[in-house]
DNA sequence: GCCAGATCGATGACATGTCAACGAAAGCGT
DNA sequence: ACGCTTTCGTTGACATGTCATCGATCTGGC
């Protein structure tokens, strides 16, 4: 705990740009992505995962799990979006606590015209700018760092203990 | 707008990992420095910026756009700081609307003493587990997409035209 | 000096995310 | 079959972030 390693230059730059590369590309992203198809990163994120699926449906917990998202943040969003008919809740056959979460029609297509767009966008402000080296790197590394923080899900552990 | 380019292989691994990444570590880290330091991280971020300058204090203007933060956003924050006695708001000699964030002794002691362990999270879970050369790739590739993006700030505009 | 427009920061309404608690239903050991 | 424990998803209270608006002040052109 004593003596410190602080971040050396290097360290220094590559954390304050990934800082602040993270915030402004989150900007345009969203800003883009609200003007061109009205919807949000987490509407896209949660359109995008379902439509990758071979019904454009998943059980709740499953969806949450690989967004990382608590359920708890999953089950009110979708609360949303199903006001606005992007998506429906349905009783699980197998599992009566359980919903399944399905793409409607409107859904498909909202997600099917936002994604060329938010492609584009994504290329335009992050992959075109790269090397293919870099994009290598940026695969490795992050990789890396996932499987290190062990890419499980959050939900708050009820645990007693320390 | 046609034929979209979709990514490839090696660009889309790139893109999932880094915002796989971005999520755990951001979950990660805000777990640790809540358990050790009872600090949220964007309280971190403002008690670090503040702790920068000379003598702990900024306009709150400045503030924001170091943090890339709206004002509004800045302001409402620092309400809640303020209850907790990190930070107290001070009038501008120079200009009467402004105001001047100043770090308290409480706040400056926070700071110093939750930083420590928050570098050592980074070094941990980022910073370690890279090579000297993905540092600095990572480094470089950053402030590229940085500059890209023109690291002005937010605030939105009330600009008419399309 | 004076006025038009810009900037500063605060505020309230609202959207979104977190957290703890809950009822219902499964799983599991006996 | 029976309880005990876990899991599922929802909910309400609350924390946080966004957006539009406001009054006050500053700035620049005249």
């Amino acid at each position: 705990m004593d003596a410190p390693r602080w971040l050396d230059e290097r360290e220094d730059r590559a954390w304050r740009g990934y800082r602040r590369m993270r915030r402004l590309l989150d900007l345009e992203l969203a800003r883009e992505l609200a003007q061109d198809a009205g919807l949000s990163e987490p509407d896209y994120d949660v359109l995008s995962d379902l439509s990758e699926t071979p019904h454009g449906q998943l059980r709740l917990r499953e969806l949450a799990d690989r967004m990382l998202w608590s359920r708890s943040r999953l089950s009110h969003h979708l609360t949303r979006m199903q006001q606005r008919g992007l998506v429906t809740r349905e009783e699980c056959a197998d599992d009566a606590r359980g919903s399944v979460v399905v793409l409607t029609p409107a859904g498909r297509q909202a997600i099917e015209s936002a994604a060329p767009g938010h492609v584009a966008a994504v290329r335009r402000h992050l992959i075109d700018l790269l090397t293919p080296a870099e994009i290598d790197a940026l695969g490795a590394l992050t990789h890396r760092v996932v499987d290190h923080l062990g890419g499980r899900a959050p939900q708050p552990r009820h645990d007693a203990e320390v």
